[in-house]
DNA sequence: GCATGACTTCGTTGATTGGCGAAGTATCAA
DNA sequence: TTGATACTTCGCCAATCAACGAAGTCATGC
């Protein structure tokens, strides 16, 4: 049980995943989005996934050739969803949190297409 | 908001210090008590309180010459009280922490002038 | 099959962190 | 006042960790 809390709280001592956690509290969401979100490199978003995934606080499934996480709805111990909603409640008001959810709704009206292959170009053009 | 949850989560993702945690749930303790339970170098564990200290998670008083930290009673935000309820209810049939409390019951019996020089002398001894 | 694209794994690097001892501060006792 | 004691601060070292790019895996579409 110590070992399983200590991994929520490793988990959750890293800023990223804190907003990533509230990222899918509003929605599952395919990994190419949240790299978009956090602008971040693609390996970076996936050890932080790993790592939320590992404790338990997030689940993913297939879905064609996308990934989604997405907060788990059953079966998981309550350390688990309390420490979730323990982040909701207190994060629900944050200026940050709230930014980070308008800039939610602007990537979720792009295409998964175009989403992801803009961040393969735009790294290129930039270059 | 998020700086106050991340200082919380940050202070909790250490194993010795989510233990000092559930010392301070059974009852106040001044340094010298911690640092025996831990089996810490004292500069180690101030270095604990004051992270904890910082994130809100306790509070601490001094009497004498000795200083007692605690858990805060009231007039603490909501994401500390919570966080705090969380450990408790997480951990409290936890094997490692049930033999913590056994310890702890050890050395409350101690008198603190006893206690405080015994891990002085202790470490000149054993060098 | 064979690219292409989505994601993960691996190896490296710079930054953070837990640990310690030594030195500093403050309180108590003689 | 002087020494001892309780605790903190400082400086250092080893270990951990977040970030990245490169290479690997796996599914889709041509």
């Amino acid at each position: 049980m110590l070992r399983n809390l200590m991994a929520v709280t490793k988990a959750l001592s890293d800023e990223n995943r804190v907003r990533i956690m509230m990222f899918l509290s509003e929605d599952e969401l395919c990994v190419c989005q949240i790299i978009e979100l956090l602008g971040l490199a693609p390996s970076t978003v996936s050890k932080h996934l790993s790592i939320l995934k590992q404790a338990e606080l997030i689940d993913s499934k297939k879905k064609g050739r996308w990934i989604y996480y997405y907060l788990p709805d059953e079966g998981v111990p309550e350390i688990v969803t309390q420490a979730i909603e323990w982040l909701q409640t207190s994060l629900n008001k944050d200026k940050q949190i709230q930014g980070d959810r308008k800039q939610l709704k602007k990537v979720q009206k792009k295409s998964l297409e175009e989403l992801c292959q803009a961040y393969v170009n735009g790294n290129r053009e930039a270059a």
